[in-house]
Parts: structure tokens; C-alpha cells; sequence
DNA sequence: AAGTGGTCTAGACCACTAC
DNA sequence: TAGTGGTCTAGACCACTTA
């Protein structure tokens, strides 16, 4: 995974970003890089690229690359946070306990909208999961997953009441990696409130997601109601191609 | 702006992609496009990437380069949409007349927290910009933006009633390209009621973003109350370096 | 074994900024 | 004018898939 040389100047700036070693929040110039690191200018090139992507630091033709101070700040709090990484299963838990509670899982016919986003004939069957995921004991989100039955012939109540993509990246070697991501907020219906211990007049945050897996296959449908408290979702974008 | 190589292949791959030009959802391989275009390999995988982190293509090492069937069924509706170009002025109206109504405006001492987002010294004054934003004269978001004095100091009433990101690309020749964004839920207040039209068990969705020019400079805060139908934030993640 | 995408290099030249 | 990041090239070699 990081024996990759552009990976490592990744790691390694990263980490002296961090530790402050570049005070003055400008970095040295790319071709000095090159030299530090004894790798090609495309190759620190590449780096930067990637940290200036994640809004670590920005590069500005004709006068250096700087170092963004808001970029450490921005570690909030005990949220459920998606973040660029934005996968289910990515939770950021900083020490309170995940845990996962299976409210239901069967098999049902795939319906025509699940045909479409999972690229299903229409008499193949889907696993439906519902699962209510709790941190320290505490319900924040209810989800409902699809998941084709060739893709993973073997699911059962053991695997679904755990990480699912674990599951998958060790018995396919495919790993989830990519989604397609949809972020809206609903009043809470009698079930949230109930599952999720809400008052009527508060809401919900809504995820849905189709996540796929390296290669391109749709793997799952995903949609997600959350306690609205619990809902943070972070990124940082950039316009540029 | 579209003059670079790698831009005008993107430009066309896309105009071929969505003429369905490659009805087989194979693209060709890397090598036969740098022959077709008669431009390097090298230039034809930037291009190709950048289509792969919109969730265009999916490109698999030993088999080749394939498009991505979802991506065509996924512009839905007449909703408020951020997407990846995620900026607040770019607004997917599809059709529906925006509008804006200036609520205030006006020159404060900048607080603590936005001394700090804005990099600002305790002394400074930055304008707050209280906006209701409608398509076809219907409310759909309150936006409470601040900007410190000092980048544009002749902002007035009659500019702020407009786009600002088109007047500071104009009169700052920088265009605001990248943001922090952070989206969640809440509850509605009274205000959010009365300005959106809302009952009170309806929910308002929450985005707050700090938005910078091209040179890293943090330009705006701004924190986004919008009426829950009409937020949804729609994304590709991907989770490679 | 052949074909495909991934990594990496060395170097030329361009565009912009700062002095 | 010197220094910086951006673009683009040509080519070597590697890793994986498919047959």
C-alpha cells in the first residue's frame, strides 16, 4: 500500500506538516523536493497534488506551495462524520463504542429502481437489510441496505450484524472504495422517532448511497436516516479539473 | 481555459461518452487514444482520471476502461444542488427563476470564531450578509455570509443583492474555486418558519462553508439554513489517493 | 503470452509572481 | 530577471487480467 514513492513523500509530508516544521506555512519549492527526497519533480508533484486535493495546502503559480492553517481545526467533536473517505463503515468513533443491531435481513425480489442502480434482470433477488447501528448504546442511524445475492451468495444473520465491507474486501478482495453519495434532511416519521429516540418535531438527516466496489460492479444500495445530531458531513471541495 | 490537451480530451471523451459513441461501455485502450488524439499517453491518463473522480469511468488494471452506466440516470429533479462544483452561487435552476432579497447588511467587529476562520486580527470589521434566496419567488434558503472589509472594502447593498462570487471574479480578477463545506440537520426556529414558509414539525437542512480564493486566502464565511426540500447534496467519493 | 492500466523518470518549455 | 508551479512529452518498466 505505501511502498509507492508518492505515497511515501504523502506520509512523510504530512507528518512534517504536523509536527510544524515549515513555520513559516510555506513549503520548499518542488524542485528542492526532488532533491530531499531524491524522487522525480513528477513524482512530488503527484504528492502535492493529492494533499492539495484533501485541502491541506494550496499551491499558487509564480510564488510557492503554503500550508492551509484552518486545515487542523477543523477536527470536530464525536460526530458521525463522512468526510472525503465517506463510506458507511468509515465511522469516526473517537472512543465511543460502535455497535450494530439487526432489526431484519431476507431475501425479496429486486425492485425496478434496485434493477437499475444494481445493474439486476428483473428476476434477480436482493438481500434487504435493515440494521440499526448504535455508538455506546445510543441509536443515531437506521439503514436500510440492498445487496445483490450473486454478489455475495453466502450473507447470513453472523456476517450483516457486523461490517459488511470488511466482510467483502476479505472474502472478494475487492474493496469498496467509490459511491455515489446523495445528502437531504426529512422530518422524522413515527419509526425514526421511536428507533432513534426523537421528539416529533425533530429531524432526520437522509444518506443514500450506491457504493461500488474496484472494478465498477454496483455492490449496494444504502439508505440512511440518521438522529440529527449525529449527522456531520465534512468535505472540501475544489472546482478545478 | 479549455485550450490545455488534457481539457480539450476531456471535453471530447465526454461529448463521445454521452453520444454513446462506445455502446459496448468500453472505452478504447490508453495507448490507441494517445494515437487518435496525437497526444502522450501521459496527457491522455490525466485526462481520463479526472473523468474517473467524477464517477464517469471506472478504469480496471488488466482489462481496460469503462463507463459508468449510473452516472446519465443521476440528475434528478429541481432540487438546490451542490455536487462536486458544490459552491453556493451555482445553483441548479433548472428553468426555476433564482432570486435574492437582501435581508441585511451590515459592518461588525469580527467574533472570535471568525477571526480565526478568516485570519483576521482582533480589531477587524467584516461585512454580515443576511440573504433569502427563491426560485420562482418561492424562499428556499437563508444565507448568512461574512467577508472581511478589507478584501473588497466597496462592497454595497446594490452588489450584494447579486451574485458576489461573480462580482469578486470580476473586480478581484481570483475566483472562489474551493471550499470547506460541512452539511447537516436541524430543527426549525421560528425564523426559519416564518422567512421558508415551514411548519414547525419541518426540519431545515444545514450547510456551512468556508470559501477561498484561488491563493488560499479565505474570503467567506458562510452558514446556509435551507428549506428541506430543496437541499440535496449529491457527490462521488472515492477513496484512492 | 499478449494486452491493459499504474508508476516513475528526465527534461523541455510555458505562465505567473516577485523583485 | 530569477524563481516558482503548470503542462506536455517519450519512454522504461511493473502489476494485473485474460486467454
Amino acid at each position: 500500500m505505501a511502498d509507492l514513492v508518492y505515497q511515501q513523500v504523502i506520509t512523510d509530508l504530512n507528518k512534517r506538516i504536523m509536527a510544524n516544521e515549515f513555520a513559516d506555512k510555506k513549503l520548499p519549492d518542488e524542485r528542492s523536493l526532488s532533491e530531499q527526497y531524491q524522487v522525480s519533480r513528477s513524482s512530488i508533484k503527484r504528492a502535492l497534488n493529492v494533499l492539495a486535493n484533501q485541502g491541506l495546502i494550496f499551491k499558487k503559480r509564480g510564488s510557492g506551495t503554503f500550508i492551509n492553517p484552518l486545515y487542523l481545526k477543523n477536527q470536530s467533536s464525536f460526530k458521525y462524520e463522512g468526510t472525503n473517505l465517506g463510506i458507511t463503515d468509515s465511522l469516526n468513533t473517537e472512543g465511543a463504542q460502535p455497535s450494530i443491531q439487526l432489526l431484519d435481513f431476507q431475501v425479496i425480489p429486486a425492485s425496478q429502481e434496485l434493477q437499475q442502480d444494481l445493474f439486476l434482470a428483473p428476476d434477480e433477488f436482493v438481500y434487504e437489510i435493515k440494521r440499526l447501528r448504535l455508538l455506546d448504546d445510543q441509536p443515531f442511524m437506521i439503514e436500510v441496505g440492498y445487496i445483490p445475492i450473486k454478489l455475495v451468495p453466502e450473507l447470513n444473520r453472523q456476517v450483516v450484524s457486523k461490517s459488511i465491507f470488511t466482510y467483502v474486501q476479505e472474502s472478494l478482495k475487492s474493496a469498496v472504495t467509490k459511491s455515489f453519495l446523495s445528502i437531504s434532511a426529512d422530518a422524522s416519521t413515527a419509526e425514526d422517532q421511536k428507533l432513534l429516540g426523537l421528539k416529533p418535531t425533530e429531524p432526520v438527516g437522509v444518506m443514500s448511497g450506491i457504493f461500488f466496489l474496484d472494478d465498477g460492479t454496483p455492490f449496494e444500495v444504502s439508505n440512511m436516516r440518521l438522529h440529527y445530531k449525529y449527522m456531520k458531513y465534512t468535505t472540501f471541495v475544489s472546482t478545478e479539473q
